[in-house]
DNA sequence: GATGAATGAGGTTTCATTCAT
DNA sequence: TATGAATGAAACCTCATTCAT
């Protein structure tokens, strides 16, 4: 007797559409309507499912990092080096098909400008990315290169830049620079 | 004779509270209240002078443009070589000072974002950044190094990305970084 | 041949979950939400059992009606005289354990304010009033007191406005005061 | 040069608005454009004047408040004795004219009612009454009674239920019964 | 130039009610 | 009976912009 749930694949839909709108317009400019729209519902669904606006983000960011962290598992995973490490880091954020989709890039690039309006979300990408930072580092340490914490803030920095760069569509941008510069960036470093 | 117009003042005082309120809320948190706020002026007075709000941010965006230039200029202007020049680059976008106040640093990253949701200031954003690859591309070519496109769109990425990493205010970052880190890379790549 | 109906039993649960919404928060900010959960349903049940909000309301103020009739033909039944049912009445209303729970005189509260703005609710309880006013009327005139209408009027306004004393909990007020105080009040009229 | 500020006005219209449809419909059936529409107003400018709904009904009490203090201090100002004083508050809170608009003591009778539901209003309302109490009680002291506090809570009941009885225009109740009944009471006691 | 009130469209959220299962 | 998703109207509030003074 009674409904079966479906709720899981609604969040997904909506968060989905959240990720679209934000790609499009960013999250201060992307309205409930929008969303729903985007996601084929009606309005008053989206806060059947979602507390608010923010929550929805929060499930956004859940989801971008969870599939950041897993990409970037996968490619450092059987890395018989710390080097290796490093190489499949880079190629987990900027290889091939790492943001192959422009959406997911520009979410990105709208998500740390939002970071800083929006405290919650602030600490979290922090905090994420200080994770990176961390394991980074211990990897340059590992290899046995000097100020390890700089060259993993430079290459996350990169990592980031090249992401920007790619959102704003800037003419003249090779195509797959960013992987083929920072692998040589740390070829050169050992 | 009338009263001394004051109007380039105004302009001046407004701009300077979008700048301030884009670094703390982003564009479209920023509202005409909070600027005249901040302005020290009343709400009225902000559309006497500008027509609306994208003209206010039009003007910011002409003056950390010209800001931008003017600082590259300076550090580029005598330089000897090319590789010199580069150097001037890097210092003037992220060397002592350069863009010390966190403020202008995440006024940039705001905008970058807003960039992608109003095409006008994308567009202006996008073609200056083109404008400085094709800039620096030249001066990697005549230093005499291979795919100058690629490096300069790595130093802009670089560049970019350590503005973010600044605003986000990760934790584990070096202080100076950047400048050091980008050095580095290009006396490497010589 | 089916199932029990329980139908009896919802209903009881559904007003009981609406009483308790209403002495906490009053019946317009009480959710149909709010009372299925409190009745541990599911919020489609409520309008299975309910045509609408407005008829649990009807409903609730059936039962509170009864039992407060109830109660005061107890304590008025056996009466020898005009005078002792009188004072049955305020043992009735204000007595030991007659509003002694906060919840009750809390529903009385919200329910005289939600009576002014929807009509059917306001001509049942004033018709509910003045039958109690009638009758308070001629056990006073049977005790042989003058202006009885008068003292009926009065003692039902004390009741009601302890009602709201209580609810406001206010301090300074002594336990039992209103018993107290309205049996004094009718020895000293006699 | 300039505007004249008209905030006052502004404010005293809204604040009469919702007095009026408190007592038509409560608070939170008040909606912000009934009220705008009630004080001629366009909706907008409700929250330019207001942070929102509960600072227009903070004002109300405010303003309820102080008129039935106002109207306590007049009527007890020259009394000759406590008793005097007590006599005072009586005509103050139900005398000729004293709640003589029907408006006014709806609004009262709703007030409590949310105020159950809304902390701050309770707290005030219950301060406000707790205060009231304080006096009469050292009145009642001072007039040589036992039990002033007891004799205070029903008095100050008996005023709030003639509101509730009133407001529900319930059948069969004389008109001015209270304040004879009150003055009686108050006799008897010596 | 300057002030600050006024407007009204539009955004976010809530919620009574309906409905598919 | 029961479940819980779905709907859409309406509530509250925000804010860019206009306008009277």
């Amino acid at each position: 007797m009674g409904r079966r749930s479906n709720t899981d694949l609604r969040r997904q839909q909506i968060v989905d559409a959240l990720q679209s709108e934000m790609a499009a317009v960013g999250f201060s400019r992307a309205t409930t309507k929008s969303i729903a729209d985007r996601a084929g519902l009606a309005p008053g669904l989206v806060h059947y499912h979602f507390k608010d606006k923010a929550a929805i983000l929060d499930a956004l960011l859940d989801r971008l990092i969870a599939q950041a962290d897993a990409r970037c598992a996968a490619l450092t995973a059987d890395a018989a080096s710390p080097l290796d490490k490093l190489r499949g880091y880079i190629a987990a954020r900027v290889g091939e098909g790492a943001a192959a989709e422009a959406e997911q890039v520009a979410v990105w690039v709208a998500l740390i400008a939002d970071a800083m309006a929006i405290p919650e979300v602030r600490e979290r990408l922090s905090a994420w990315l200080a994770g990176d930072l961390k394991r980074l580092a211990a990897w340059f340490r590992a290899a046995g290169m000097g100020s390890p914490q700089a060259h993993a803030a430079m290459l996350v920095a990169a990592v980031l830049g090249s992401f920007s760069l790619h959102a704003l569509a800037v003419a003249g941008v090779p195509r797959g620079y960013a992987a083929a510069q920072l692998r040589a960036w740390l070829d050169a470093l050992v």
